[in-house]
DNA sequence: AATATAAATGCTACCAAATTGCATTAATAA
DNA sequence: TTATTAATGCAATTTGGTAGCATTTATATT
């Protein structure tokens, strides 16, 4: 009785419920989706693998609401479109984003921690962000 | 016989022709634009100062081969456009971008490089860029 | 189980940022 | 001055994303 073993619905499911959405077939695909993969993933490509199941504004509307619930993050790459990943515990501190040059896919590395700098006097830091590119491990 | 008394299209002019462009009043004044501005702009921003005075895809294009010459280096701030920032001997390595939450404005800060972080095993860093949100010395 | 209600969905139309093909014009070299 | 080549303007197109609104669905209530 692994965590394995556990459907990964039951998972999602109790995910939405615990955020009061509804559970309905667009979220809970798009969901698992987000939860199956191992690197961020874009609007394009859940549109791909749900095969236009779902209208593009649908399939939007439940990117922005689960990033409104903390369920998921945005990561901007520079490829134009904004790409998603679940926020998981151990992540949510601000972690680095590492963009593939060869397969071009970007991953959350969660062990990573964005290393604090100082600005010069007057600026006040909120928040930051970093970017790295390179090439990734499966494709060294 | 100070630098400030060097005619500011000297500078451009010089500029274009080392790097073997052609000196069109487009590039003249986009240029100058950009050697003027105390942080990132924008096709947008380009556009208002200039008044229409170019066509769109000519300014686009413009920033596109001043940054293929390195002139300039664009700046991606999370604000849906790509903004430009003339790129400085001093700032050539790898420096952090900051954001402004209030005046939404976006700087250089040449003084402040990027820290290196080593990636998990396997993932091979070319370049990084680190974007800091906060409040900016204007604003504070 | 039937129903009420509020929220989510699918259209369609739209917007913003940026790019492209192509004919015309301008900068530079000869 | 002319020839060559690159840059420009224009209109159309692409891409990522949003918005209004009628219809459908999930959930709570009876
Ligand atoms: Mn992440
Ligand atoms: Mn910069
Ligand atoms: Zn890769
Ligand atoms: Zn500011």
């Amino acid at each position: 009785m692994n965590a394995e073993t556990i459907p990964m619905d039951k998972n999602v499911e109790e995910m939405l419920r615990s955020h009061r959405l509804k559970r309905t077939s667009a979220r809970i695909e798009i969901l698992s989706l987000l939860l199956e993969s191992s690197h961020t993933i874009s609007y394009n490509d859940i549109s791909e693998e749900l095969g236009d199941n779902f209208d593009k504004s649908t399939v939007y509307r439940t990117l922005n609401s689960f990033e409104e619930k903390g369920i998921i993050h945005a990561v901007n790459d520079g490829s134009g479109g904004i790409k998603y990943a679940v926020t998981k515990q151990e992540s949510e501190d601000a972690h680095v984003h590492f963009k593939c040059d060869s397969c071009e896919q970007t991953y959350c590395l969660p062990d990573t921690k964005i290393p604090r700098v100082h600005a010069p006097d007057g600026f006040i830091i909120n928040r930051s962000s970093l970017l790295i590119n390179g090439t990734c491990k499966y494709c060294s």
